[in-house]
DNA sequence: TCAAATTCAATTGCTTGCAATCAAATTATA
DNA sequence: TATAATTTGATTGCAAGCAATTGAATTTGA
């Protein structure tokens, strides 16, 4: 490559990686909206439909965010009825956050949300499988180093 | 797919491109963070850098943000020195950022920057060409319909 | 020619996203 | 057992990101 296009937008993995995540979220808005989530919300419900009780930590471990984002959303969520927060008996400096009975029944109404968003998707099935491998390829990246 | 799963995190395309993108746009912090430029504001020099000149339209249309991010990110820029802002005279409406001396300069301590970032990167040559590919397929979407 | 429609940027308001910091609880170790 | 280090979640402050709205400039077309 020309030493001078190293900085153009389109030599670069992590524009279009960034551009295409923000689009295909901007897909699930208009279904999610009927759900009163928000995709942050959404991801995060997901994650309560296979656990039923996640800690703040885990789930920060599973989803790549930090308590920072996560506190405030699920104090949110908290507010919709979709979840409640407690602290673990065990351990009092652990956050837990467990399904309730309408957290739970949504999910039937999001089970179709998948299908409608991944049909409209401009790749073929193979393609988004290699998509998908390589993206989880890309997600071993080592964490951040920390000094200690 | 046992349907059962549909909503399982691990098995939706949007989930690991959002948290990939996050994850990458996290390697370039540090070494952005010598310029005193955002990953957002780092693309948006990137244009310019490009083009020397571009109106708030057409670089949204080319990173796919809208004039509500675009505005104040471009402001900041300007405060820090690095762009100037102005009308157009054919268009009234139209308004253009412009690199400054320090903007153009800005681009010689920006270069060695992709090179840092992709050099860390879990991925060989050919993955990343072929996930470059299969982003830039999925940016193919169509826009949003609006309802005329 | 002039009123309506369109285009464009700015503004408002809300939700992430995250670094930095803080406080509380627990664990390790002297 | 003191006390130091670690773990954990909350809080704070700032920068996106974007939908919705506004207002000014321009274009369209009757």
């Amino acid at each position: 490559m020309d030493p001078n296009d190293v900085l153009k937008l389109e030599n670069q993995l992590c524009f279009p990686l960034y551009a295409a995540s923000r689009q295909l979220i901007k897909r699930y808005r208009p279904h999610l909206e009927a759900l009163d989530l928000t995709y942050t919300q959404y991801i995060t419900m997901m994650v309560l439909w296979e656990e039923g009780r996640v800690s703040v930590k885990a789930l920060g471990q599973r989803l790549y965010l930090d308590s920072g984002t996560l506190t405030p959303l699920l104090k949110q969520l908290e507010r919709k009825g979709y979840l409640r927060r407690f602290r673990s008996r065990e351990d009092e400096r652990v956050l837990l956050a467990e399904l309730t009975e309408a957290g739970q029944a949504l999910r039937e109404r999001a089970l179709p949300i998948p299908a409608q968003v991944g049909s409209c998707l401009p790749l073929e099935p193979e393609e988004a499988s290699e998509l998908y491998r390589l993206l989880y390829r890309l997600l071993r990246m080592e964490p951040e180093q920390n000094d200690t």
